[in-house]
DNA sequence: TCTACTTTTGCAACCGGTTGCAAAGCCGAT
DNA sequence: ATCGGCTTTGCAACCGGTTGCAAAAGTAGA
């Protein structure tokens, strides 16, 4: 049923080696010799065997995408972005789906016994160390939207976590909110802490502004309804929340909703990613926008120059994050 | 670097075959064999190499998950539940992104030369000619969304487009509504028809209801919004307008509010698929819900099973879909 | 025409596994 | 101790490619 190579060069009447060499960029081949073993293909429709390739020449240009954000709406672009920029490289995404596992050793093994080239960790909320275990295992590794740390164990990229918490407290300042409340998503989520810190930093320097914080149980609407609906019962009366991402907040302007209240007169909102639906006329969050196109072309290229170079050092690189402004918190003074 | 069958073996002092038996389930090993070469493979680290495997063995357990629907939100759910579902059974979905080609051959010739199992087409908008290059090359293969056919040339699973026209068309007329609409997504797109010809055929039971059409430029949220403005402007003064997919229908009523009219008083809104953010309480979308879990269960079942008899003739395979009430359309009289 | 040099070609070994076959080992029964 | 039958093991060929090396062919200069 498929053709291989042998057949080719028995059509042909050449050796195995002239067919390969037709089909390796860069080997030595005469015109003469080309064009015969060309029509041999073509008239079988032969095309070579990657993985069989693979055994002699060590890379099968496979890479691994592990994620376990599969519910977050951003993560539909991610998606996309990764395997076109992959496609378009020659690189094939092997996409593994971690929602159920907090454990790196299964998928470290599967992807070695797939040979992958190399692995991305497309994950803000996965710990630092769960990129390392691919690593350690030999396989070039790039942690997207991962935490940044000043000498990093893999390579990472992503946000300044610090500057978007602070960006968002300066926002609230501007605009003359002055009891701010942090609502991020469970607390060990990577991204989580950093937002936090930076955004009480920021507000450090206002003596005048109050400011508390909670998590919700998971980056979900329903998380961040919930935890709304609580924050709204138990009197938490903030007169702004700067949400951990833009699921959450929709769920908090529902629960905000619900209790009779309005956005922004009564509460603002503001969160952070920028999804696509946050522009949609009924939602129109004002949010922080994450350059993820940036991020994943970065990344990508960093794959990349990992395979030709795997012993590069890790760093962290960290990419600016803008507000975008929209209808849920009350203009600048 | 990497550890071969050749250094387990050398370690545990039995021949090459012993150790590739004590990997390959079903073969025969005595039970001393078994625990010095495990030790051996243990000591060393040793697990197989999957591609050098499916040399012989025929079978990579890669299947090949292809779509062009990256953009819409329906599709992460379709994305995560895939990649989980496949997983489960040992298979490894190799991810293709169609977006920028209309033509199967590429992608075809790719996947052979990475010797899938086989491949899962999962788009509501692919021709039906594009999943049969797979199986004109040999490959198993399901077409996920599909549009029924009754002797389909690949096994087809989806819902039925004209039963969802059909209910579409009766809720309208159960609440009363005498001047309704279908806007689809682009003409070309496999599902549209169907669901257009499902709505006028039951239509064409109520004499007094008038129905029109048009066709958005893509499936998407701006091409809505643009379509829906067009058709205020020009005075087509529908009552009730039924969308061929959620995103549609949520560009579609921002352009109303855009207009100051009011949903549903003013004019009403369904749409298909039943995206998590039609739930969400400020979009609160009456919708049809397309049973994406189990279409995509069955899908994965069939592709298993075609694995192991790849002759079986292909089927199409019909799901129901139902009507999720919420609140863009007005109630039952 | 002969020589020296470069390019093209084929041979054979190898990548990391699997598997048919025959030899070796084991068992209980005679 | 011998035999027959069953299980376990190793040998060697094979899966579909690549590649170092040496032989063959081509090219140019004298």
């Amino acid at each position: 049923m498929t053709v291989t190579l042998d057949d080719v060069a028995r059509r042909a009447g050449v050796s195995r080696s002239a067919v390969s060499r037709t089909f390796t960029p860069g080997a030595s081949v005469s015109a003469t010799m080309r064009t015969k073993v060309e029509n041999a293909a073509d008239y079988l429709g032969y095309s070579p065997n990657f993985l069989a390739r693979s055994l002699t020449t060590r890379s099968t240009k496979l890479i691994g995408l592990v994620s376990n954000n599969f519910h977050n709406p951003i993560f539909l672009e991610v998606f996309d972005q990764f395997t076109r920029g992959l496609q378009d490289r020659g690189l094939r995404p092997l996409l593994v789906n971690l929602t159920n596992e907090k454990e790196a050793s299964a998928s470290v093994r599967m992807l070695k016994q797939y040979s992958v080239d190399g692995v991305i960790v497309a994950s803000s909320t996965l710990p630092p160390g769960f990129s390392k275990a691919f690593r350690d295992a030999g396989l070039p590794v790039v942690n997207s939207f991962g935490r940044y740390e000043v000498m990093p164990e893999v390579h990472v990229l992503g946000i300044d976590d610090i500057a978007c918490g602070r960006l968002a407290a300066g926002e609230l300042i501007a605009r003359g909110y002055k009891k701010v409340a942090f609502m991020g998503g469970p607390f060990d989520a990577t991204s989580t802490q950093y937002r936090l810190s930076g955004f009480e930093k920021e507000l450090q320097l206002y003596s005048d502004v109050e400011c508390s914080h909670s998590f919700a149980e998971a980056y979900s609407y329903q998380a961040g309804r919930i935890e709304m609906a609580r924050l709204l019962e138990a009197g938490t009366n903030a007169d702004a929340y700067f949400c951990g991402d833009d699921v959450l907040s929709v769920g908090a302007l529902s629960a905000i909703a619900d209790k009779g209240l309005h956005v922004p007169e009564d509460i603002g909102v503001i969160g952070v990613n920028d999804m696509e639906m946050a522009g949609w006329h009924n939602i129109n969050l004002t949010t922080i926008h994450q350059p993820f196109a940036e991020i994943i072309q970065c990344s990508i290229n960093l794959i990349v120059g990992l395979l030709a170079d795997p012993n590069k050092v890790p760093e962290a690189t960290l990419f600016p994050c803008t507000l975008i402004e929209r209808g849920t918190l009350r203009p600048r003074l």
